[in-house]
DNA sequence: ATACCATCTCTTTTT
DNA sequence: GAGATGGTAT
């Protein structure tokens, strides 16, 4: 531990700091009135409500810029917390580029639960726990309280691990330790709720593992029952910073609100316009109540937008302005009038994913009098991943490049986490959690038996389990081949750990070694699935990145908090992501495809949290219009299929609330052909056992009358002009008589659903096509459409 | 211990 | 409709 960021080596101010104090601070002439007045208000709480596209970041590097510039701290007395890893890289580079290299990195800038890893690691003992305990991910923390629910003799099937996982979280979210659940809701999985986070906080003790929520709330457990631990912190974080306040859970205000007592000196940012995380914990009321928290805050108002144009922000605001208790913020924009918001509806989801494919192909060409994207400047925003797999599928088909943000994450894969558990026991042999995930994988012949055996032995002689199956074998408990493999990998993970303690020997030797030895190499390599070349590359990948730490354990350590995947830059490529998954984003063009209502806003949101589940629905909506630079484009379709059932489903009631005058509404071909309105009048009956403030919200629809709606209207107008549909391939896939007779061999030709291929030769009326993505296929001539080029692909 | 069939459950997700 | 999980048959 370096003296540097320890709060027990305290010093003086340093001379160096107070005589930066006299400098200029060039950073300031960079900043509007309000980000200024946010930057300069150092001392006593503020909170800084940053609209979206308003300098958020800039004006919270500048603020830490300045506080150490004006001597009020240095770099390691600063607790600046963010979410992601990513909010919190950006920021350290940023504050590292307006300070120039003189300044020494900052310890306390983290995410909260980095942060609280090193403040546990130094007081773990206070809660029960050694320093060099594991942090357990979502998958160690399930089957953990499998194993309880079924010493409890639970009927697992009908309480999942998963549900008592996402209720324990809960609570450690609203900071409830096992004794401190309310009585409505200990009883919660049947009857046995608190008592079972009782149990598996115990189980948690004696592995010397904590949890992510446990990160939390150990520290907020050790900051109010040891005063001076507090006091002592209080002190040496002379300023506290919060990005993205309204993001917060009970667990993470009760932390910062202790550590920030003493002084006050807090700021936090948000935006409760951007609050989408309630069903994970947050609480927009941390960001609502901060005044209340704090009397005599600043209130700075972040309102300039340098993001979107102003028919997007319109447009935007008046989405946003239908909810209730809002702190209120009115953001504006010197930027030019630009496109207004387009609106299109599709009969069913397929035909809206097609229309979406073209139009970015459209768009990179630069058509309309707009000028061309490039793929990465354009996103689809989705509210749920699964309709992420028509784009998937259209995009593929025309062979459009994409990305998808947010898929499975590198360190949560099969094989990285099989890996990770090889090395936690080479690092800690008795680490129970990681032998139980390894022992039999690859295959050892060891089953359910000789685990239970392994298991037994190793409770009665009270010791880990590696050490179980020591004595087990030396009591020749287990023989035949799961013995003689079990001998083997028990033997290994004793070499291993002796190789991991001597400091000489090369970590990522030794990783290729144990991957080796443990025959989990060959596994793959003997693996004939599809997936299997894939995976040995991620396991190269993983050894790839020890290189950037001293030891295994190190990496260890920070691995279980890092959870990036930095997604491949190289080829342009328009991306796909959840709504979620785009919040801190922009993009010059951003697709909204899927406004339906049941879809978005999403029904289950507003059956389980009624008007506050649509507001915050309503918020992502915001938060989607509001990652638009210079073009948003909106959609909805009549029909789409839900889990393999066709649904029709009403335009959603966000479209009603869009203003006429900013919105463009564009009429796709093949949209009325089919009884739009029957389909969406099939919809509204979907009867709810409701209760009052669901109903009250029911009745809040239904009096919307969608058919005076303004969208509606419109498109009713627009249907009228062009009153009957063509069929789809009337666009442009419809091709002359003498373009058939044109194909021979050879000739790359295009076709609506099988996407792009080479003619082989004619057959009659059909012609044989080798497809690039879907192979060979006999065609009738008129769905064919010769290619742009040989060289097929626009981009 | 494994292979295969039946059944269930289907937001959003960081750390 | 599809993927994940679990139970049963081999």
């Amino acid at each position: 531990m370096s003296s540097f960021d320890d709060p027990n080596a305290m010093s003086q101010p340093s001379l160096a700091a107070r005589a930066m104090a006299a400098r200029p601070a060039p950073y300031l002439d960079e900043l509007n009135p309000a980000q200024r007045a946010a930057v300069e208000a150092l001392d006593g709480p503020v909170l800084m409500l940053a609209g979206a596209g308003t300098g958020k970041t800039k004006a919270l590097t500048a603020r830490i810029a300045h506080l150490m510039q004006t001597g009020r701290a240095r770099p390691n007395e600063i607790l600046a917390v963010t979410f992601t890893n990513k909010a919190a890289r950006e920021m350290k580079d940023r504050v590292g580029r307006l300070m120039g290299q003189t300044v020494e990195g900052m310890p306390w800038l983290g995410t909260f639960h980095a942060i609280c890893v090193k403040l546990l690691r130094r007081h773990a003992e206070l809660v029960g726990l050694k320093s060099n305990f594991t942090i357990l991910d979502t998958d160690d923390q399930i089957r953990l309280m499998k194993q309880l629910i079924i010493a409890e003799n639970i009927d697992e099937k009908r309480w999942p691990a998963r549900q008592l996982a996402g209720l324990i979280d809960h609570w450690k979210n609203r900071a409830w330790r096992p004794d401190q659940v309310p009585a409505s809701e200990a009883s919660a999985f049947n009857h046995r709720g608190s008592e079972l986070y009782d149990y598996y906080q115990q189980r948690l003790k004696t592995l010397n593992a904590v949890d992510f929520g446990d990160l939390l709330l150990h520290m907020v457990t050790i900051f109010q029952n040891h005063p001076d631990v507090l006091e002592q912190y209080q002190r040496w974080f002379r300023y506290v910073l919060v990005d993205e306040y309204q993001d917060t859970n009970v667990a993470q205000y009760l932390w910062l609100r202790l550590l920030a007592q003493g002084h006050k000196n807090i700021c936090c940012v948000g935006d409760d316009d951007q609050s989408i995380y309630g069903w994970r914990g947050a609480e927009v009321g941390n960001i609502l109540r901060f005044e209340k928290d704090f009397p005599g805050a600043k209130v700075v108002r972040l309102e300039q937008n340098y993001r979107s144009t102003p028919h997007i922000l319109a447009a935007a605001s008046a989405v946003i302005d239908a909810n209730q208790g809002r702190l209120g913020k009115t953001l504006w924009t010197a930027a030019e009038d630009g496109e207004k918001v387009r609106l299109i509806g599709h009969w069913d989801g397929e035909e809206e994913a097609r229309w979406i494919g073209e139009e970015v192909e459209s768009m990179a060409r630069g058509t309309r009098g707009l000028r061309p994207f490039s793929l990465d400047e354009m996103a689809i925003l989705v509210r749920a991943s699964h309709q992420m797999r028509a784009f998937e599928d259209r995009f593929l088909t025309i062979g459009l490049p994409y990305r998808v943000i947010g898929g499975p994450r590198f360190y949560e894969r099969m094989e990285i986490r099989d890996a990770m558990a090889y090395f936690r026991l080479a690092v800690s042999p008795d680490d129970d959690l990681a032998f139980e995930r390894v022992v039999n994988t690859p295959k050892r012949g060891l089953g359910d038996k000789a685990q239970q055996k392994i298991q037994m032995t190793a409770r009665s002689n009270g010791v880990s389990l590696v050490d179980g199956a020591r004595i087990l074998l030396q009591d020749k408990g287990l023989g035949g081949k799961g013995g003689a493999e079990l001998r083997v990998l028990v033997d290994a993970i004793g070499r291993w750990s002796d190789l991991a303690r001597q400091p000489e020997h090369n970590h990522i030797e030794l990783a290729e070694q144990i991957l080796d030895e443990s025959g989990y190499t060959a596994h793959w390599q003997n693996d004939k699935t599809p997936e299997a070349p894939g995976r040995l590359e991620n396991l190269k990948e993983l050894v790839k990145a020890l290189e950037s730490f001293e030891n295994l354990q190190g990496f260890l350590e920070h691995v279980a908090l890092i959870m990036d995947n930095e997604s491949d830059a190289g080829e342009a490529k328009v991306s796909i992501m959840t709504l979620h998954a785009a919040k801190g984003l922009e993009f010059p063009a951003v697709f909204l495809p899927g406004w339906e209502d049941g879809l978005f806003p999403s029904q289950r949101s507003m059956d389980e949290s009624g008007l506050k589940g649509l507001e915050e629905e309503r918020r992502l909506a915001y938060v989607g219009i509001t990652r638009a630079e210079e073009l948003a484009t909106i959609s909805f379709a009549a029909n789409r299929r839900v889990y393999g059932q066709w649904q029709s489903a009403l335009p959603s009631r966000f479209i009603d609330e869009l203003p006429e005058a900013h919105v463009d509404v564009l009429t796709p071909p093949g949209l009325y052909g089919g009884g739009y309105g029957a389909a969406g009048m099939a919809a509204s009956a979907s009867p709810q056992i409701m209760t009052a403030a669901e109903s009250d919200l029911q009745e809040r629809a239904s009096r919307a009358d969608v058919y005076n709606s303004p969208g509606w209207k419109r498109l009713q107008a627009r249907s009228q002009s062009r009153p009957m549909s063509q069929p789809r391939e009337s666009r442009s896939m419809v091709i002359d008589a003498e373009a058939i007779s044109a194909f021979t061999a050879g000739d790359r030709v295009f076709h609506t659903k099988f996407g792009y291929g080479t003619v082989m030769g004619l057959e009659g009326d059909k012609i044989d096509v080798e497809f690039d993505k879907a192979g060979g296929k006999k065609v009738v001539g008129r769905f064919l459409v010769a290619a742009a080029e040989a060289g097929d692909v626009p981009f």
